[in-house]
DNA sequence: CAAAAAATGTGGACACTTCCAAATAATCGT
DNA sequence: ACGATTATTTGGAAGTGTCCACATTTTTTG
């Protein structure tokens, strides 16, 4: 039934190009890295269709390009909106302030993102005792390393681009913990609440804020007064909220009015 | 208190080795791959260091060399013990028929290994409607980049070497689904049923063989006549075997006596 | 079935990488 | 401070990869 299953191994025809790409994706799922001319050789096709092959599956990403090969696409990479180096040094300060604020032998939820990252990795340097339930594969990676963090994953659908899991499951997952703390981050701020522009990762941030005794906001000031597509939770329900810059006024009292901890890590201090 | 605070950063001097390191480990978390030759302009070394650094880190394994540089390890690389290219031929073969054995829309229980990954490796390359339900980071992530195949993770603890998660959540976890086919491996096998080497590991997979129709145990004939640890099932709960070699007798007896199909996929046929 | 289109192979100029060995610079122990 | 050790640079030969233009083969299509 597949369009896979075409009968061309009577004889040892040259292989079709989409069989040639398939075996590529397959090889690298099994070696980190290949060689283009080992690949021309055990394929029996030139080096210029080898080329040729490898330049289009790194157009359509599924292989990354190196000089004399392919690499393997890592399979979680951080969100591609806000990967980049991008605020590095701002989210470096947030994240330690973030770390201070929690003691030994406290659980922690976090949720998924550019600034959790970071926190994840910074407290995967410390010497603290610690529980940390997350959804987000990257931040399981960043912390299991440590053996004093017991580091807890949840259930739920796979998102691949993303790198985390969420839906009904993720959400019933949380609800079975009680939490010292919640960290999670935003897609946007504004004077009504905190915004994510993913639904399904909303509802995910929302059950760990709630889910939590205290919850932790952490987002740079490039979210401020940007509303995406669900407003996932509001300011009272937000006890810490850090950030790199102070916010605009009327976010600034939205914040404080709501009784919500205010606190830009800023350079200079 | 870490050996890594030197103070030698009065004046600009050389860049120091394990800082080089550091930013080797860096940069490449911000990008998949490295030219060599990027990196001794922008360190500001010659090609030999960056040459010399960059085989040092691939034998830490903190790297994947490349031809003209390095990418990045994959974070939740196959178990040690048994990711190397050992058996690879037999393992696909096996991969390949446990494959035929699924239909469209099934749903999969999968259990960590080696010899599973080979599975779900395959799977992925497949165009066939599944729900994959996984306990195993590397699975997933070798799963959940076909959009034809629903990825769902299991809740638990994670485990830093192995690359799963486990414990009392995750068993639970399983008891919430019921699925056709229960596909999980082993570190060893007799008369008596088949054992894992991890009493934690091998609960998961009890769970896993207890809550599908049918079961499918994968495993090479290193296996045979080999008591671990625990022993997870026997074989009266096992519906199929496969493996490359004929087993040895009084194994094969056990195993068809208790009901299970055997399939050898030896290399001819 | 033939023309058109797509895929693949060939060959060579050029650039880059590797590998080696010897020279030079930095670091460490005593 | 000194010699011993280790780390780094330099330079060059041999090997590989890239890129390009064009010939050839295979597949598609009317």
């Amino acid at each position: 039934m597949a369009k896979t299953e075409e009968m061309q191994n009577l004889t040892a025809q040259r292989v079709s190009k989409s069989d040639r790409h398939e075996r590529i994706i397959f090889e690298l799922s099994a070696a980190p890295t290949l060689r283009a001319s080992e690949l021309a050789s055990s394929l029996g096709v030139s080096h210029e269709t080898i080329r040729r092959d490898l330049m289009e599956l790194d157009n359509r990403g599924l292989i990354n390009r190196t000089y004399g090969g392919a690499a393997r696409p890592f399979a979680f990479e951080a969100p591609l909106r806000e990967r980049s180096q991008y605020k590095v040094a701002e989210r470096e300060r947030m994240a330690a302030a973030v770390c201070d604020l929690i003691t030994e032998n406290e659980v922690v939820l976090m949720g998924a993102g550019a600034t959790t990252n970071h926190v994840a990795r910074r407290m995967a340097g410390l010497q603290r005792r610690n529980t940390v339930i997350t959804h987000d594969f990257s931040i399981v990676q960043v912390l299991c390393h440590n053996p004093m963090i017991k580091v807890l994953f949840l259930p739920g659908r796979a998102h691949p681009s993303e790198g985390y899991v969420y839906g009904n499951q993720t959400v019933a997952g949380i609800n079975g913990f009680q939490a010292n703390w919640a960290i999670v981050g935003a897609s946007g701020l504004d004077a009504e609440g905190v915004y994510d522009a993913d639904d399904e990762a909303g509802a995910v941030y929302r059950a760990m804020v709630l889910r939590a005794s205290q919850s932790v906001l952490v987002a740079d000031s490039t979210k401020f007064q940007l509303a995406s597509l669900v407003c996932y939770a509001h300011w009272e329900e937000i006890d810490y909220f850090f950030t790199d810059t102070s916010p605009p006024p009327p976010l600034e009292k939205a914040v404080k009015g709501a009784g919500a901890e205010l606190v830009v890590t800023s350079p200079r201090v």
